[in-house]
DNA sequence: ACGAGTTGACTGAATGTTCAGTCTAGAAAC
DNA sequence: GTTTCTAGACTGAACATTCAGTCAACTCGT
């Protein structure tokens, strides 16, 4: 642990190392506590540094806060772009992606990642900042559902549906799910919400789908951590 | 305005007066600022009273929100069943559900309801007294979904999907849509949101339904507020 | 009918805590 | 030897909650 960082110092600038270094332990509070809940302290304490340290890389808490999210959102997001990458079929890549929403698999905080998004919608809702994030966010996402579609409708692989709407509607879809699974709704489990999805998208894009098609979990190589 | 007051003084007791303007106070004041920036002060100075004398009838912060939370879910899931009481058909009761889910109409804060919503499910993440509240609400939303669609079903205007996962998907679809309202996304606004909702349903459930199909909004009369 | 007791509603002024942010000065890097 | 980092001690303000009591409306014994 202390050579990996090590490694990481001599890598990139102390500073840069720093300033994730707190941005993670802020995603970690953040998950644990709540956004409005914490502390400049928490984040100081977990960073191993004094809380003047996080004032001094951040003038404020608001903006540490604030790029903890971005920093989030971009890490989940590039996530995507890399997982996807790999799968050859449209319809395969779009399962990837309800997948990411849905299956907590290999995420080492149980309901970490989720708890954020709740987090981060209630904050967007007056913190114009942290509102523009998530409206770049959202719509980042809607275009990689959206340009999957049309790539599956030109490759033949989906009936000829809007793009645009369908974005909305799987986004919107997911997220409803996603609230269920953070707060443990007893009656929407994980696996249960990515049937339910997988149903809708292919019964929307007319494909065939039946649960375990892929056999998601097992034959995965632990990837590299990151949020 | 004094003399609807002293009647309702005459009506119930003082103190279960004064506990609902708290509540409604409580509320308004959440979807102003927020649930974590919403201060004893602001409630009492709403009410017209002293903040010891919130801390009186409830004896936290915590509890006064709890309560003002429970008391709107209850507000609004009558307000529910109120309006589709007088409808004749399962889709038009539907419809209804939709329709209060995603449309402002005469609602008088602008987005306060919604924002209520994000609030909630954040504070539901951590505070047990809130998720238990959160679960029980979802439960009855989701169960009022079921029964519609039974009842449709029975009618013969609906195909035969299932009841539960019909509700589960709806109920998500609904609350993902409601993010994007409250949080006034500039791609998704009321009425996309009402229009996606409806295509939904008419698909799953096998009717046919165009917007407008029910003129919505024009011959209401003003219904009695509350929330 | 009336005054001493009783109760419930209510308040203003403390109290105490919790934090974000500042200040000063030392250590390290360059 | 100056700039960049870093920490410890500190301050000031914001709040929730407590306390000690006021005030009005009642009961009930006489």
């Amino acid at each position: 642990m202390t050579d990996q960082v090590r490694e990481a110092v001599e890598a990139q600038g102390t500073a840069d190392l720093r300033r994730e270094q707190m941005l993670r332990a802020a995603l970690e509070v953040i998950s644990e506590r709540g956004y409005p809940d914490t502390r400049i302290a928490d984040v100081a304490e977990r960073t191993g540094i004094s809380p003047a340290l996080v004032i001094y890389y951040f003038k404020t808490k608001d903006q540490l806060l604030t790029e903890a999210i971005r920093y989030s959102e971009d890490a989940w997001y590039a996530d995507g772009q890399r997982r996807m990458s790999s799968l050859p079929t449209a319809a395969a890549r779009l399962e990837e992606i309800v997948a990411m929403s849905c299956l907590p698999e290999a995420d080492p905080e149980p309901h970490g990642s989720w708890l954020l998004w709740l987090d981060f919608w209630a904050q967007a809702a007056r913190n114009p900042e942290v509102a523009s994030v998530r409206q770049k966010s959202d719509e980042r996402w809607r275009a990689m559902i959206a340009s999957l579609v049309l790539a599956g409708q030109e490759a033949g692989e989906f009936a000829a549906v809007d793009a645009a709407d369908f974005a909305v509607s799987l986004s919107a879809l997911l997220d409803g799910l996603a609230i269920q699974i953070a707060l443990a709704d007893p009656v929407v489990d994980p696996a249960a919400a990515f049937k339910l999805s997988m149903h809708f998208v292919a019964n929307q894009l007319g494909f065939d789908w039946s649960p375990g098609r892929l056999t998601r979990g097992a034959d995965r190589k632990p990837r590299p951590r990151e949020r």
